[in-house]
DNA sequence: GATAAGTTTAAACGACCGTTTAAACTCGGG
DNA sequence: CCCGAGTTTAAACGGTCGTTTAAACTTATC
């Protein structure tokens, strides 16, 4: 038995690391394109060329292989992101935007760019209840980190207020590298152009405001 | 025969309102929470307390169903959201504020807010394919609006940068409406106080900048 | 070559999917 | 009072879902 056993005491066709790896593939581009549950176990199969078995014997279950999907393409961005993170001056006023380059940078460049961009947007944004355990275990400390770092540039400043202002950036990354941005707004695809924008976009909001309070308005 | 034929000559025990109603918040909820793979047939059947063909008789399908659920939400919300920009004075310094205001107000305070806020976030966000030709359906037409609108202040700037910093403050909205946000940036939910902070964080990012070039680094 | 661990395979499991059918039912109008 | 349009119903359609089983296969080691 593996499940992803490492294959302790050697055996085998030896085809084992590119059984998964084609499991793997497939599912990260099915999920891209349609979300978990378009991710069906008999597509995989048959885009992988694999038997439909496979899936449940080298990675447990249809979670247990979007969760290994996830950490192929995620960990390496984490990783990246907090040696950036970590590189960053400490509270000069290009703090800012050293912090959210650090933030955006690895989504965007990085090994298999389009892919992780996309998969990251998607996993987000997911809606099948199964994927939520999955979102924390990946992103839940590195983003506590980003936020925590944040805060410090900003010491008068309500927590709250930074943390919520974290989550619109995300949420502008987010919808950035999915179809809709592009196709709604005929904005540009997620590049390096784009990248520049919305660095840009997220320095100007975090930028401290006198906070102007809003008339609200009665029409309906 | 009906697929809502609107009842032409009267008949049946003209419950058929109420039926349609109950398939339209069931469809609503389900979609809401788990998306359009995860609202299904007998599950709208089964909370909406109804015989699981009404659907297709009174929507014709799951997608027919879930257009009318998006129509009744989102229609209020554009025809709202028009009759804001129509409103807003001319290309003065106010200008930028009025127009993200009137793109985003509607949204967070309305009849029936949290579930319009949701169904908004998640059907700008579902993976389904089905979904795509509803959102251009629904959504077109009034984006194109706003992003001329908000062109128009900015006649020295590229208009490409402009749709594309719209897409970003849709992207920060639909993620804030949707749960991750909360739960991985511990940010404050969708509420009045959420509001304000999208809208000025939105308009610091509309301000006319120097658009500084970033440096490249090699890090990864 | 026999053994045994690891891997792949065909086949099937029960469950749920969206949709359709035809019969039963409701009720205003002739 | 029955007719007929409108609505609801139980039941089933073929298909796909994720998962599991047990047998066949591959290969390093003895």
């Amino acid at each position: 038995m593996s499940l992803n056993s490492a294959r302790t005491s050697r055996a085998g066709p030896c085809e084992t690391k590119d059984t998964q790896a084609r499991l793997l593939n497939a599912a990260e581009a099915l999920f891209i394109d349609a979300g978990y549950a378009g991710m069906s176990a008999r597509a995989i199969a048959d885009r992988a060329a694999v038997n439909i078995a496979a899936m449940g014997y080298h990675f447990g279950s249809k979670q247990g292989l979007l969760q290994a999907v996830l950490i192929r393409r995620i960990a390496p961005i984490n990783r990246s992101r907090r040696a950036r993170l970590a590189a960053v001056p400490e509270r000069g006023s290009e703090s800012v935007k050293a912090i959210l380059h650090a933030f955006l940078w690895p989504v965007f460049f990085n090994e298999h760019e389009a892919p992780a961009r996309r998969l990251m947007g998607r996993v987000m944004t997911e809606p099948a209840e199964v994927v939520e355990p999955l979102l924390n275990l990946v992103f839940s400390d590195v983003i506590e980190q980003f936020v925590v770092a944040m805060a410090a540039c900003f010491p008068k400043q309500d927590p709250a207020l930074i943390a919520q202002k974290f989550s619109f950036v995300a949420g502008a990354l987010n919808f950035t590298v999915l179809r809709p941005a592009e196709r709604l707004f005929g904005s540009a695809p997620a590049n390096a152009v784009s990248f520049e924008r919305l660095l840009n976009f997220a320095v100007d909001g975090f930028q401290e405001g006198p906070s102007v309070t809003v008339v609200h308005e009665d029409i309906v």
